[in-house]
DNA sequence: ATGAAAGCGCTAACAG
DNA sequence: CTGTTAGCGCTTTCAT
């Protein structure tokens, strides 16, 4: 086993196995036409033999793409967590690229210093792309990335920027009035909502669906605003109920609010669903591990996640990449 | 604005503006001992006009270093969602990376074709190290790793290889024993436990943590295995009360899974704690979410993950990395 | 269809 | 302390 000390093999060696020159085995391996059989099975012969693998920082260097795409996460860190989206999308992401050879670097923008860096790489030319994931409205890398010049996409609408960064999102507005209108259809008369931060798509959007089916009986005291966190879920249920005692629904923007929302019912003495009615949104775990279940929205992660992906390879190749919005299901559960 | 066309300054860009030749500018910028004071302020001074970032892939190309490690996720995907650890462990790595101009690599290793874009990625020398998460004992991955020749840590122990591949962990032993005598404490007298799979270190350690309080007690019959779901928890509730009607307690190896044994001990018509109490672990977001909220055991997630990447760190520098066990805290809440 | 050769931008060894 | 120079492994003209 004197091979430990072996160097990697490189065309060279490949070329010279296969009896042509470098530049047919560079050929055979980038897929040109303008080959002849016999050359190229002798390479891929010695591509086998020698177990040969292309040296991207080489390739690089000429080519001057660097095979890899960066997964910007503009989420504060709690969130980020409970995100089910985001570990769909990973998975999605990395799958698919890696059939292109291509790799997902991650990185963090929850703060300036993480923004400072993902801007740093990006004008660095260290990714062919960006891949954005819940990047709010306004969010100064938003910039960064244009002046960086690299082609970008969203998994879920930039706010502000729809026309400009193509993104895959699932219906949230059609979500939200698919809700609503079951919570009205229950027969509910007096329902409230507890939306996520407006600079957020699934926080207006999802607000805009609500009130696109209440019209004028959705009352600025109706609604209240979160943070997407589970704490911040139950706060804004006690608010709404100090507001508004007599509400008997309520439409909560996320699972993981309306879980903080059912505890701070729960803790007022009201029942769910017989006193108020609680809607969910996002089907995630959290939807069937609280009491009772949760009636919630599910969205197409996979499917959204494949679309983003799609939509970024597209303008790699410098092919169209318009918004795709996926359809959402209801999940009727105990909680409405 | 015509600066869109122009090309991204290189080092010789640099060596002109500043006045000094390439080599210097190199020198500057890897922090060299040898160059002058003068020389050092003219580079700086060039790089920041210039707007100069060092070009990666030449860099790589000589050094042969990439400045990359990849992240390995061994997990099948349901699981990896629910991981606290892992979005902490991201987090933490990609920002100490960055601190050493260095970047994560995700990919996911979850069924054979992973393994074999994982191994292809290591083999083909595109990453400078390698970060495991979750990785099961016997892992295909594993020899190929070594055979790859690419330095690894584990973010938890991998069974049986914990002498070779140095890791950092929480005391799952210890959190397990903590538990197991908090309930004996409480005054329950009959405790089962519902476990992890026993190839990983969750599964086994939590495990011999609750035999070695409860000794011959811990029967066979009071210990059913699960695999880290909720769905999984609730079934293997339910086999538990099954063969032993009477327990008073259940030790649940993670929270998600107790999260599934509460719904499980609720149709069975038994209250919790005052029939059963129900003991978890990892205090993750979905504890706090149950009703009752779990007593359960938190690791210091943070720090493990922190530690993990220092060790990663020391052995790409070729020092010492010895494996490190950071201790849990019981937290105690509504369920036992 | 293929070989030869010119770099891509950088580091490191060498000479001074 | 600094300039010069030889590649790192690959793609891509340019001839042939």
């Amino acid at each position: 086993m004197s091979n430990l000390a072996r160097k990697r093999p490189t065309i060279h060696d490949v070329a010279e196995a296969a009896g042509v020159s470098r530049g047919t085995v560079s050929r055979v391996l980038n897929g040109k036409s303008n080959v002849s059989l016999s050359a190229e099975t002798a390479v891929r012969r010695a591509v086998a033999e020698t177990g040969y693998v292309v040296n991207r920082a080489a390739r690089s260097l000429v080519t001057s793409r660097t095979g890899s795409i960066v997964m910007v996460l503009s989420e504060p860190q709690e969130r980020l967590f409970e995100d089910p989206n985001f570990s769909v999308l990973m998975r999605v992401a990395t799958n698919q690229l890696a059939d292109l050879d291509m790799s997902l670097v991650l990185m963090i923008a929850g703060d300036d210093g993480g923004r400072e860096r993902v801007a740093r790489y990006l004008r660095g030319g260290h990714a062919d792309g960006a891949l954005l994931v819940s990047t709010h409205a306004g969010d100064p890398l938003l910039e960064e990335i244009e002046r960086a010049g690299v082609p970008a996409v969203a998994c879920g609408a930039v706010l502000g920027r729809e026309s400009v960064i193509p993104y895959a999102a699932a219906d949230d507005r059609g979500g939200a009035r698919a809700m609503t209108e079951y919570l009205v259809q229950q027969g509910r008369k007096k329902i409230g909502m507890i939306t996520g931060p407006l600079d957020t798509p699934g926080g207006s959007l999802r607000l805009e669906g609500f009130t696109s089916v209440l019209g004028r009986k959705a009352g600025k005291q109706m609604i209240v605003h979160g943070d997407y966190t589970q704490a911040g879920g139950e706060a804004a249920m006690e608010r709404l109920l100090a507001t508004v005692p007599d509400l008997d629904a309520v439409f909560v923007a996320s699972d993981l609010m309306a879980a903080g929302a059912l505890q701070a019912l729960h803790a007022a003495g009201r029942r769910v669903p017989e006193d108020v009615a609680v809607g969910g949104f996002d089907d995630s775990a959290i939807a069937s591990a609280t009491r009772p279940a949760l009636t919630t929205v599910r969205q197409p992660l996979a499917q959204v996640a494949e679309e983003t992906v799609r939509l970024l390879i597209a303008l790699l190749d410098e092919r169209e990449a318009d918004p795709v919005v996926l359809p959402t299901d209801l999940v009727v559960r105990g909680s409405a």
